[in-house]
DNA sequence: CAGAATCCCCAGTGATACTG
DNA sequence: CAGTATCACTGGGGATTCTG
């Protein structure tokens, strides 16, 4: 794909493959400020389903931005946190969220 | 959805909505130095179909990111610029990119 | 040249129920 | 509490053909 990219692949489109999923960008924007038990994050994201919660914390595991620590305790828990390259991604983060306030503003009759 | 985001809807969601798409963050890259033709769009990127290249500019062209400029000619000619909203997005693409690349180099082994 | 129209497929997501 | 397992569905994307 794209051959005349830099080094192969896109690195816009890399970068994209990591972040994209329905979720992905608020669960690393709500990771932003600390990390976060699943519930928790369920309860910032009520619209998301356990399994879909589920599967993109693991993708982003999987990618290396996400850690997630399991305490062997009774009831368990489980907390995830960016890993080092995951907060390397905050420049990112906060430009897209930025823009999006603009964006609302601008147009209130899309997306709001 | 995410009710506690501030104005509604999350911001970095919103973005993610505009931006997302398989080839949107590649489509918005190669128009952030200047306007290109449909054709000359498609050579970049030779794995999109027509189609699919179609729709995306169209839903680019929706959200206010892209201006389609036709000229009455024969053949036809027509142009696909970021308009001045789009441009607000270069600091968005360019960390992503930047972002991209330290990825690819740090993991060899997925999505390079 | 720049598409429109049509058909098709499957990956991502959701709903629900169950478990260590 | 933090999942897993199973089923089902939608729509984003691809291949192909046709047109002004």
């Amino acid at each position: 794909m794209t051959p005349d990219c830099p080094g192969g692949k896109c690195p816009v489109e890399t970068t994209l493959t990591v972040m994209s999923g329905k979720w992905k960008g608020i669960i690393l924007y709500r990771l932003l400020d600390g990390k976060k038990r699943f519930h928790e994050l369920k309860e910032i994201m009520p619209a998301i389903s356990f399994r879909t919660l589920t599967l993109q914390l693991r993708q982003l595991e999987a990618d290396g931005i996400v850690e997630r620590t399991v305490y062997p305790e009774v009831p368990p828990r489980v907390e995830y946190d960016l890993t080092e390259l995951g907060k390397t991604m905050r420049p990112i983060i906060e430009s897209m969220f930025e823009w999006g306030i603009q964006y609302q503003i601008q147009r209130k009759d899309t997306h709001a």
